[in-house]
DNA sequence: GTCATAACCGACTATATGGTCATAATAGAC
DNA sequence: GTCTATTATGACCATATAGTCGGTTATGAC
C-alpha cells in the first residue's frame, strides 16, 4: 500500500546520479518507489529472472524510459532490492541483538530476529533466497555477493562479543554461515508446503535445541587451533 | 567426459514417447546424454533461467531441431534434470541409511549423505539448490516440486522407522524440513566463500550437534499431541 | 545393393526483450 | 503569466528467443 514510499525512501541514495537538493525531489522518489515496489512484488511472483523490465513499468505504470530514468539497467535495480532486503534484515538482527550480554543470547537473538523477519516478511524472503541462489551459479550479477557478504561479517561480529579465544577468519565464516544457513535452510524447505503461520511455532521449539548444537560446535573450535589442518574421520 | 552416457542411462525414460525397441536407439540415446550434459553444465555456470535452447544445442554440438526431437520444450529438460539429481540424492540417501538400526544412526547417515553428495558433486547441488529456489516463487515450472516432494517423503520413511509414536503428518513433514534444510542451508552459505573440500571436514564438527538437536526436536515432538495448537511462546 | 524409418538438421517465423532517444509534460522560480 | 531544469513518455532499434517444419542423413533389415 503505502510501501512504495517506504521503499524508495529507505533504499540507498541511487548511485546513478547524486542525489540534488529536494526541490521536484519528491515526484521524483514516488515514481522510483512505485518502480522498486513493482519489482519487488512481481520478483517473488514470476522470480527475478523472469521478470522484464516491461513487465515492471507496466505494473508501476509508468512508462518504459522512466525505469532507465532511474535505474541505469535492469541489473541495478535488482542489487539495489536484494541490498535494500539485507539492510532491513540487518535492522531487524541488531534490534534484536541490542541487549544480548552472552553468547547464548545472542544465538537465540539472532535466530529470533530471523525467524520474526522471514515469517513476517514473505516477498523479502523470497528476495533474499532468490539472490542467495543467484551466488551458486558461476555467472551472476557484478556484486551480489557484496550485500551477503556483509551480513555474514556483521554476525560474526555480534558473535564474536562474546568468543573469548581469537578464532582464525575461516572458523568465524563458518560458524557465520551455520547460524544463517541453518535458519534459511529450514524456511526454504518449509516454504515447499505452505507452513505459513505455524512455521514460527513449531521452530520455536527447534530453536533452543539449535542453539545449544551452535554452542557446542563454537566451544569446540574455540578449544582447537583450528578444525580445517585436522584430517577428522568424515566418512 | 563419459558422463553422457551415464546421464542419457540414467534419467528416467523419455516422457515424450514410449521407447521403442532398441534399434537406432543406440545413437539417440548418446545425442541426448550430451544434451543433458550441456543443460547439466550451462545451467550451473549462467543459471536455469539465463540458459536458452540455443545455448544448450550449441554446447552439445547438435541441431537445434535434435533439441525439439528428444524434448517437447525447454521445460522438460529442466525437469528431467532436477528428477535426476534428487533420483541421484537418494540413491546416496538410501545407501547410506540402509543399514541403520536407530534413529540416532539414522540422522547421522542422513546428514553424511547429504555432505557427501553435496561436496562431490558441485554441479549437482547448484542444479539441486536453484530447482528448490524456483519452488519460492509462485509461478514456477509445473511439477517441479513433485521431486522434491518425494524426496521429503522419502527422508520421513527413514525417519518412521524409528520413531514409535505416530506423529501427525504436518509434524513429521517439519522434522523432515530440518534435516534437509538445515544441511543444503548451511551448504549453500558455505559456498559463497569457496570453502569447497575443507567443508566437510568443518561439518562433521557441526554434525553431531546437529543430531543432538534434531534428537530432541524429534522426542520432544513425539511427546507433545502436536505442537501446531499449542500457543507457545514465540517471542 | 534397396528400402523404411529413426535421428538429425538449420533456416525460418513470430514474439519478446533490453536499451535509446527525441519529445512532451510538470513544477517551481521569478 | 514566462522560463528552465527536472521528470516522464512511448515509439523505435537491434538482438535474442522458443518453437516449427520441410528436407537430409545415418542405420539396420532384407
Amino acid at each position: 500500500m503505502n510501501q512504495q514510499l517506504e521503499i524508495a525512501g529507505i533504499v540507498p541514495q541511487p548511485r546513478a546520479k547524486a542525489r540534488k537538493a529536494g526541490r521536484h525531489n519528491r515526484r521524483a522518489l514516488k515514481t522510483r518507489g512505485k518502480l522498486l515496489e513493482a519489482a519487488r512484488t512481481l520478483f517473488t511472483e514470476q522470480g527475478i529472472e523472469l521478470t522484464s523490465v516491461d513487465d515492471i513499468t507496466r505494473r508501476a505504470d509508468v512508462g518504459k524510459g522512466t525505469f532507465y530514468y532511474h535505474f541505469t539497467d535492469r541489473e541495478e535495480i535488482i542489487r539495489e532490492l536484494i541490498d535494500w532486503v539485507i539492510e532491513q534484515l540487518l535492522a531487524v538482527i541488531d534490534e534484536t541483538c541490542r541487549e544480548s550480554t552472552d553468547l547464548k543470547t545472542t544465538l537465540e537473538g539472532l535466530i529470533k530476529a530471523h525467524v520474526s523477519f522471514f515469517s513476517n516478511r514473505w516477498q523479502d524472503f523470497v528476495l533474499f533466497f532468490q539472490g542467495r541462489s543467484e551466488l551458486t551459479i558461476e555467472q551472476s550479477y557484478e556484486g551480489i555477493e557484496t550485500p551477503f557478504l556483509k551480513y555474514l561479517e556483521r554476525v560474526e561480529e555480534l558473535l564474536e562479543r562474546f568468543i573469548s579465544a581469537k578464532l582464525p577468519p575461516p572458523v568465524m565464516r563458518r560458524i557465520a554461515c551455520a547460524v544463517v544457513g541453518l535458519v534459511s535452510g529450514y524456511y526454504s524447505f518449509a516454504a515447499i508446503e505452505s507452513l505459513d503461520d505455524s512455521v514460527d511455532l513449531t521452530f520455536a521449539s527447534l530453536r533452543e535445541a539449535m542453539v545449544a548444537s551452535l554452542m557446542r560446535f563454537i566451544q569446540e573450535a574455540s578449544i582447537q587451533p583450528g578444525p580445517e589442518t585436522l584430517p577428522a574421520a568424515t566418512g
